[in-house]
DNA sequence: ACGAGCGCCTGTCGGC
DNA sequence: TGCCGACAGGCGCTCG
């Protein structure tokens, strides 16, 4: 599910509440439970109730596609991966059939993650920076240059769409996003990296910052039963768009494979480019 | 360096 | 209705 904008929506609303949910920074942590194993990828079970016990949430941030919840000592690190979601709650509510693992609070709250699918992991971590040691830059942020992104594309002879999905080039892209920035920046899936020129490399950063700052002020995206709350869905271009008509030619959005992902694109608007 | 294939899991949807 | 395959917002691994 999840991408940059999906995962920073969730950090904001837990971090300032919103309609629906309160925010939890200042809330005391007074257990854990785990549900299943397999999520909680550092430390051990015991060690994690232990540690985690007796910390109060002093914050909650973003890196790429990680949701960071600071702690007075730990941080504990979530990556939602395809189907995991936070949720605020009573602890008196009976736990959802998903609940794979959650927190309570001194107030009578519960912070569960729900996960029907069971990729998702969290880490408790006194640091977490050696974590993200691998990941590209944040595609949002003002140190990454039109120059500098043509730089890192001259570079690599692969194509485009797995290279934007690949965090360890650019942080927090998905399935979604890339396929509406390649679309935005009119550029072919399969177009290789080094083939740009630095007009196309700095269109095609200026269509990824304007694809995930739209898909953040729409809350990101809800598809299916997964995450709800968001509109971008109702935005999309050419992802889950196949047959249907581009909106700047009428040519239908094909959909073809692209290292083994599903991907939406409009065959005249996005032309291979040479090389 | 790069792509393909597969594993991890559960749920939904379309075709027959 | 039921069965069966395709497919899903991700990512780590191995193998050429």
């Amino acid at each position: 599910m999840p991408e940059l904008p999906e995962v920073e929506t969730i950090a904001r609303h837990l971090r300032q509440g919103n309609a629906e949910t309160p925010a939890i920074v200042g809330w005391y942590i007074t257990g854990a439970e785990l549900r299943w194993e397999r999520t909680l990828a550092e430390p051990s079970p015991a060690d994690f109730l232990r540690r985690i016990t007796g910390q109060r949430i002093t914050g909650v941030g973003r890196r790429a596609k990680y949701l960071l919840i600071c702690l007075d000592q730990d941080t504990l690190v979530i990556h939602l991966r395809m189907s995991g979601d936070l949720r605020v709650e009573n602890a008196s509510d009976p736990p959802a059939l998903h609940h794979r693992l959650w927190l309570n609070f001194e107030n009578g709250s519960r912070l569960a993650f729900n996960d029907p699918r069971k990729f998702g992991r969290i880490w408790l971590l006194r640091d977490p920076a050696p974590l993200f040691a691998k990941l590209g830059p944040e595609p949002l942020e003002g140190q990454l240059t039109p120059d500098g992104f043509h730089a890192l594309l001259n570079g690599r002879r692969r194509q485009l769409k797995p290279l934007l999905l690949d965090q360890t080039f650019l942080a927090g892209i998905g399935n979604i996003y890339a396929d509406e920035s390649l679309h935005r920046a009119g550029l072919h899936p399969q177009s290789l990296a080094s083939s740009l020129s630095p007009e196309q490399s700095a269109r095609l950063l200026a269509a990824i910052r304007q694809a995930l700052t739209t898909g953040i002020e729409r809350n990101g995206a809800s598809i299916d039963w997964v995450y709800r709350g968001g509109d971008f869905q109702n935005y999309f271009q050419v992802y889950d768009r196949r047959g249907k008509p581009c909106y700047t030619c009428g040519t239908p959005i094909e959909r073809i494979t692209v290292g083994q992902r599903g991907t939406h694109y409009c065959p005249t608007c996005q032309r291979p480019t040479e090389g």
